[in-house]
DNA sequence: TCAAAAATCAATCACTTTCATTCAAAACCA
DNA sequence: TGGTTTTGAATGAAAGTGATTGATTTTTGA
């Protein structure tokens, strides 16, 4: 088996289980215990995994990390309703921000074509936006590997330079108390700075985001609307009282 | 069996699997172990795919990546060499800046993959400098969607961040009595703005870019090094009496 | 809590495979 | 025929592999 094969089967391994003992990459592959051990070792170098002892796991390490499946299907329907709806309250004139994550990137193909103009630090939006033909800027700073974003220092500084009409957020955790929370305390801090600089802000969340709490805070609930798919009578109101919340329903 | 035929049955061959071993090359076609690699070599100049220790992998496309019109194989050929000697004169600990464009892009391949930070204004560099896990950061900006590179007047004030240890830039035209030039204005200025900021700066330039004039300057010969592979007895001096030139022969 | 036992690790070595280079024979072309 | 290109074999160099060793870490059990 090539190189570049046993490494693809072992990321897909990691990929799908966020702990995989070397035992199992021995068995999966054939190659002998030294031979993944070396293995690891590139790929670790390259951040794509994090060896430990005993095998390796995953890097990415988001509290409550839905599953992959979880991810593609049903949410994904959720995702867009959400995205759509979000698209629509952006009008011709308006410079908006985009921020990084799946759930963002839906809106793209709803947006208006003619005449705004989007700031982003997602990377993985750039083509789509692009190939609308719509104008777009990139905040500078680093890149994360893990989820081509741009974030860091540099990329607050970055975003100083500009002024929003709206900015559309995505979180993972919305919690009546603790506000809205993600699992990197650096994209935390970008997002912070691009709700203040908008003059309005939307979270969009989908129902599984609600209740939960990730690591760093982003801000407090009154900070932006929150646009979701779904929601208990109860939760409605409780969160209602502390701020616009809006149902998509279709 | 003739040349031709040969590659095609290669190029199928990776076409179904994405990894092939050399010796399934030599069965499928009869050919010696020697003209396979041989074969192997060429497309991988073209850009077909990629070869690995022990036979091929497909390559796939990359986000981002400028569109299929490869140049011909020479002119590549010849972007190559000066690439990989650029790359050479990278440090361990270096801190450098990547123009966006193709003859730049090349050298990523060879960078060392240790302790050296990247900061470019090429959208399409982005992805291979991840995958060599290398650190890298993106300057801010509108995104030019022709090239993908990242330009204007935010990109300006993003780089202004950053300090290099060296820089390395393409451009379209290499002049005695204009210096370097390129077409886009705004291009020209990030150009100029990243040459600026280093401590040394490299052109890389094939022999077809040599007493060209382009639209827009960029600096005078004597603000950089240029590199090239190829050049008359003449021009060598006449350029060598403004600034440092090297040839790459190998 | 501690120390023995077990598991895992990094480092190294010998071995195998693969590689680039070279060169002469073969094929091709005019 | 003479000259060029392509081919395959031979060479030593380079890279990848798997086993072994002793060190390190984790687990076990008193």
């Amino acid at each position: 088996m090539l190189t570049p094969e046993r490494h693809r089967v072992i990321l897909q391994m990691i990929k799908e289980k966020p702990h995989v003992k070397l035992q199992e990459f021995v068995d999966a592959t054939g190659a002998s215990e030294s031979t993944i051990r070396r293995d690891l070792t590139q790929l670790e170098e390259k951040k794509f995994l994090k060896r430990v002892h005993g095998g390796a796991e995953r890097l990415q390490r988001k509290l409550l990390e839905p599953s992959m499946a979880e991810k593609s299907s049903k949410n994904l329907h959720e995702k867009v309703m959400i995205a759509k709806y979000a698209a629509s309250l952006v009008e011709e004139g308006d410079s908006i921000y985009l921020d990084a994550g799946s759930t963002v990137r839906e809106m793209i193909q709803f947006l208006p074509e003619k005449d705004i103009v989007v700031v982003t630090n997602g990377l993985m939006h750039i083509q789509l936006l692009l190939e609308k033909g719509i104008e777009c800027y990139l905040i500078g700073g680093y890149v994360k590997q893990k989820t081509n974003a741009i974030i860091g220092r540099g990329a607050i500084e970055s975003l100083e330079q500009y002024r929003f009409d709206k900015c559309f957020l995505g979180v993972n955790g919305v919690h009546h108390h603790y506000g809205y929370t993600t699992p990197d305390q650096e994209e935390a801090m970008v997002k912070q700075k691009a709700l203040s600089l908008a003059a309005e802000a939307f979270i969009l969340a989908d129902s599984s985001k609600f209740s939960e709490v990730s690591f760093a805070k982003i801000a407090g609930l009154d900070a932006a609307t929150i646009l979701t798919n779904q929601l208990d009578e109860e939760l409605h109101i409780q969160y209602n009282s502390k701020t616009d919340i809006k149902v998509v329903t279709s």
